[in-house]
DNA sequence: TATAAAATATAGCCAAGGCTAACTAGTTAG
DNA sequence: CTAACTAGTTAGCCTTGGCTATATTTTATA
């Protein structure tokens, strides 16, 4: 089956495109990806709690689970998750609310997700889209990016 | 403890930025999230044995284990999905092959990365952090975006 | 003020993606 | 050609984030 011998072809000048990047770099560059997966969905949980407490002056379990588009259930253990990591407060069967380090979070995610949906837009991506990549790619721009994302925006855009 | 009682306060003219989405677009934007984390993983490992059998002639699992930053173990539990999945061929103890799909998967990845990427740098993100920052975001950028930001690409960069 | 309805919580299930440890197959060197 | 090393596999464990079904508490209404 395997008839290949040759262990370090070298790129042979050119293969395709860019050359891989050295081991442990791309290993790191993995690694940072999976990071930001694990605290994405807490961040969103508490972004969202923020803004539900902002705009309809509270923040309910039923509300979470239908903007979240998941069930009550699962909201639940989250919030449990939420109030161990020290960022929500709640009594049993009332509604939520962010302890310092929460609301701190709450607010560095939401500037974040909006740098990003402004950049999107400025870009002229249209406003439904953005809102969706926005979602999904705020957990994945560096601090570096960000800034370039809002110089960007500050000069296009409006 | 909780005092409010209010329940649909009308965003009272401007409770702070943006209004909230309305509930089904919010629950919508989540599940394009999560949807496209099921198959990240998935993308990213195809595009990796993609990289590895044009840059050096075969795809090893532990090549993928040390690019990747896994254990092997890890490695060998993904390769038997990506073959359930129908997406790579190979024998036991043997390198690994894409099959049909798994290579439209691969290039269709690989295409997507390159284009974010090259945006970034077009942007003027420096090299290292446009990387990992494209690692993270090609898995949540809608076609549309995508398109724009080639333009970008084209008209500014290099 | 009972009682029905709505909201929240808990129990128990599942799949995914990590890990370590132990085993097996292939490869290479003496 | 066999012994030692390297590569790949398997088993079994853990956590996370979904789910449904069932209990419990709060709230609203007849």
């Amino acid at each position: 089956m395997s008839d290949y011998e040759q262990q370090n072809v070298p790129p042979s000048s050119d293969s395709g495109r860019d050359a891989l990047p050295p081991v442990t770099q791309h290993a790191r560059q993995y690694e940072t990806v999976r990071n930001a997966h694990e605290t994405e969905l807490i961040e969103d949980y508490v972004e969202l709690i923020g803004d539900l407490i902002r705009h309809q002056g509270e923040a309910r379990a039923a509300d979470l689970a239908s903007r979240m588009g998941v069930s009550q259930a699962t909201v639940s253990k989250m919030i449990r998750r939420l109030k161990e990591l020290g960022l929500v407060n709640s009594q049993p069967y009332r509604s939520l609310f962010l302890t310092e380090a929460g609301q701190t979070m709450a607010e560095t995610s939401r500037a974040r997700h909006d740098i990003v949906l402004q950049f999107l837009r400025a870009l002229g991506v249209r406003d439904s889209t953005a809102r969706i990549d926005a979602e999904g790619m705020e957990h994945h721009v560096s601090d570096e990016t960000l800034a370039i994302m809002q110089q960007f925006t500050e000069k296009n855009a409006r």
